[in-house]
DNA sequence: CGTTGGATTGGCT
DNA sequence: GCCAATCCAACGC
């Protein structure tokens, strides 16, 4: 593909509402142990912020959701509704609670590990959904913490950002506390984003 | 220490 | 479209 540089520390140093829609048209590469190289363009994102209630980081800082409260250009993973690990990209700085929930790829590289992880083989069916792409992915609790601006086993590249115009924004998906903005970043009629619905608008 | 419900998914109606 | 599955962090008593 295109750009393959790395993105840098200062890409994921501002605010998870500017790095979300950047994220878009970006590439997730992941090594895995064995060497095989996985890769996906991102066509879907969320954003949590400092004081969302939706957020992890909206409460104290625990074993958890420690990650979050870290350096910018870090993975958050977290373990949820019992079967299912979710990714998220640390954003602003140390203290400041801030990430960007990855949840949905086009599958570019690998796609015969990925539907082997998965158990399925429709492209489509692949990574459209946070918790499917990890799967895919094989993302874990293991990679809680790794760095994706100098680390060996998961990063991001440069690839094509998304057109500013190509790109629509929804309240995000299941989420329904209190005011909800609208902080889902998807690329317009993108065939590989989540089937997931959006929250009550604003 | 017991209860509650979640940044979801897949299978069934 | 609807809903059960399945674990565990957070929170209340």
């Amino acid at each position: 593909m295109t750009g393959r540089r790395r993105l840098t520390r200062a890409f994921f140093a501002r605010p998870a509402v500017e790095v979300a829609p950047d994220l878009l048209g970006r590439t997730l590469v992941r090594i895995l142990p064995d060497g095989r190289r996985l890769a996906g363009r991102i066509v879907e994102t969320e954003a949590y912020e400092p004081g969302d209630p939706a957020s992890h980081g909206f409460r104290r800082m625990s074993p958890r959701n420690a990650t979050m409260f870290g350096r910018p250009g870090f993975l958050y993973v977290y373990f949820t509704y019992g079967n299912h690990w979710m990714g998220n990209v640390v954003a602003r700085r140390v203290g400041e609670p801030s990430a960007v929930l990855l949840r949905a790829l086009e599958p570019l590289e690998g796609t015969a590990e990925m539907a082997s992880f998965r158990g399925r083989g429709s492209p489509m069916d692949l990574c459209s959904g946070p918790g499917k792409l990890c799967r895919a992915l094989a993302i874990d609790r293991r990679l809680d913490g790794a760095g994706l601006v100098r680390g060996p086993a998961v990063w991001l590249e440069e690839g094509t950002p998304a057109e500013p115009n190509a790109i629509a924004t929804t309240g995000r998906v299941g989420v329904s506390v209190g005011v909800e903005p609208q902080w889902r970043f998807l690329v317009r009629s993108d065939p590989f984003v989540s089937r997931g619905r959006p929250g009550p608008p604003r």
